[in-house]
DNA sequence: TCAACGTATTGACAACTATCAATACCACGC
DNA sequence: GCGTGGTATTGATAGTTGTCAATACGTTGA
């Protein structure tokens, strides 16, 4: 509603607009949320947390390593950065390590993008 | 509930789990939702979304080259990689270039996401 | 102590992404 | 036509990310 244009009547060298517009979301705020969609933009990560959050308890990681096509190191790599973004976490029994999600941590991410879809539409 | 462990009893060599768990996401399907999430996953680009949204009407490219920590031509690469993600449309005036967003392909991604991240949770 | 096993890390490489200077393109007024 | 101004594209470069073979690490059973 600042914005009422008048497209007519402007010449190379004059305004462009009437108002110029601001950005309501600063670069820093922009990065933070920025990281979080990062996080959810590959394949393999998304594959990774479906199963975690499909299988309520915790499922090992030659399971996980079994449901995706890329091989152990990368799943290893994919679940550090899962696990760096606070999205999962680990428990080592014996030689196995079990992940599982981490639903509160989760949820907080899901408030915080829907926050931020919502602003965006 | 598929997944009753029992973490003692296992020896190296056998089996780690109970139950194979088995991702519900191909990776097809993945793959379209990481894509979704990654034109989101760059501050620059947000910020150019957040101005176009909170501005009823047409935002010039100079106004938003203003407002993002970034060059012209740079700002143009994130315009145009918003534009080939359904998310905005342009229209040249004159000389000028006026950006809006699509509302309509921005609220059917925002379902996508909200629901996607409903199944994660 | 040792060998076997599951997982994490390292290191190297390919692929991709972000960035900007230079330039092309196009509409405008003269 | 010509020059000017706004935007898009090109091309080059630097930085980042994804990938996997090789290896290290820690646990287990013998």
């Amino acid at each position: 509603m600042t914005r009422t244009l008048e497209l007519v009547d402007r010449k190379p060298g004059e305004r462009c607009c009437d108002v110029q517009a601001r950005p309501s979301l600063t670069f820093k705020e922009a990065e933070r949320v920025a990281s979080d969609f990062e996080v959810l933009s590959h394949p393999v990560r998304l594959q990774l947390l479906d199963m975690l959050a499909r299988n309520a308890g915790r499922v090992c990681v030659c399971d996980l390593e079994a449901a995706v096509p890329v091989k152990q190191p990368t799943v290893s790599h994919h679940l550090r950065l899962l696990r760096e973004a606070g999205l999962v976490d680990a428990e080592k029994v014996g030689v196995w390590a079990y992940y599982h999600v981490d639903r509160e941590r989760l949820a907080q991410m899901r408030q915080r993008l829907g926050d931020r879809l919502r602003d965006l539409s």
